[in-house]
DNA sequence: CGCCAGGTGGGAT
DNA sequence: ATCCCACATGGC
């Protein structure tokens, strides 16, 4: 298994190049930026409690929806003068829905960002050396697990991997783990939970942020050029996916 | 038009 | 424990 994580890695990282994540708002205008797509060009290192807390804000509201929809949020956001928890904390929640009208579920969204508001406004630290405890996060209504990760990770540099809905696709499709249940079908055995897949990362991988980070945005990539709902098997540089072997491809 | 997009919480079984 | 569903916009 090991052996097929590290492969995996190494295909896509050839494919596709360093990813460079998080895409951070405030890096528009530095050198290498580029703005018009996934690809930034350098590791977003959040230096500021903005910085950190952008991504917070960015991990909630890009739940189940499209990059580019909770983008749109967060420069709205931004353009308002909500950077941090306390601008989120004073700020009325039809307000705030209204500012993150693109994103989708904006009601339950801006009560997730006025949760999150309250936590790291009291509880929890934005500082850089502070990050909060998984446990934490998870205890904050609005954060799951993959929420809670991708804030440990890209916000906080906490080596942890982060499981999402491409990550399940790509694995089932190399048959490494069940493909999701569908209406219907009868279950045969139990899918693996968001732990059991994240074990699998975890236990073939050095225990470095860094790898963490580019090895998921490389997945992401790999979803929206090839992987995706409908699949795009034409050109797709990993080699041992089951579905393009099957007969579909 | 229907499908899809970097999930989560709550309630029923 | 494990399903089932509400939540909602914007791009193609």
């Amino acid at each position: 298994m090991k052996q097929r994580v590290e492969s995996l890695y190494a295909q896509l990282l050839s494919a596709y190049g360093p990813q460079g994540w998080w895409p951070l708002s405030s890096r528009a205008g530095e050198r290498g930026y580029d703005t018009r797509g996934y690809h930034h060009g350098a590791y977003g290192q959040p230096r500021t409690s903005e910085g950190r807390f952008e991504i917070v804000m960015g991990a909630i509201l890009t739940q189940n929806s499209a990059w580019t929809n909770a983008e749109a949020a967060l420069r709205r956001l931004r353009e308002a003068g909500l950077r941090l928890p306390a601008d989120v904390r004073s700020c009325p929640h039809g307000r705030l829905a209204r500012l993150i009208r693109s994103s989708g579920y904006f009601n339950q969204k801006a009560r997730k960002l006025k949760e999150v508001a309250a936590l790291f406004g009291m509880a929890a630290s934005l500082a850089p050396a502070t990050a909060p405890r998984r446990e934490e996060l998870l205890s904050c209504w609005g954060i799951g697990p993959e929420t809670a990760d991708s804030i440990l990770l890209y916000a906080f540099h906490v080596p942890v991997f982060v499981v999402d809905a491409y990550t399940r696709r790509l694995l089932s499709r190399m048959g490494i783990i069940k493909a999701a249940k569908r209406r219907g079908t009868p279950r045969i055995q139990e899918r693996l939970g968001y732990d059991e897949i994240q074990r699998i990362f975890l236990d073939a991988l050095p225990p470095r942020h860094q790898v963490f980070n580019e090895y998921h945005a490389l997945i992401v990539e790999h979803a929206k050029r090839h992987c995706r709902a409908k699949p795009i098997c034409r050109g797709c540089p990993v080699r041992v996916c089951q579905y393009r072997d099957s007969a579909h491809g």
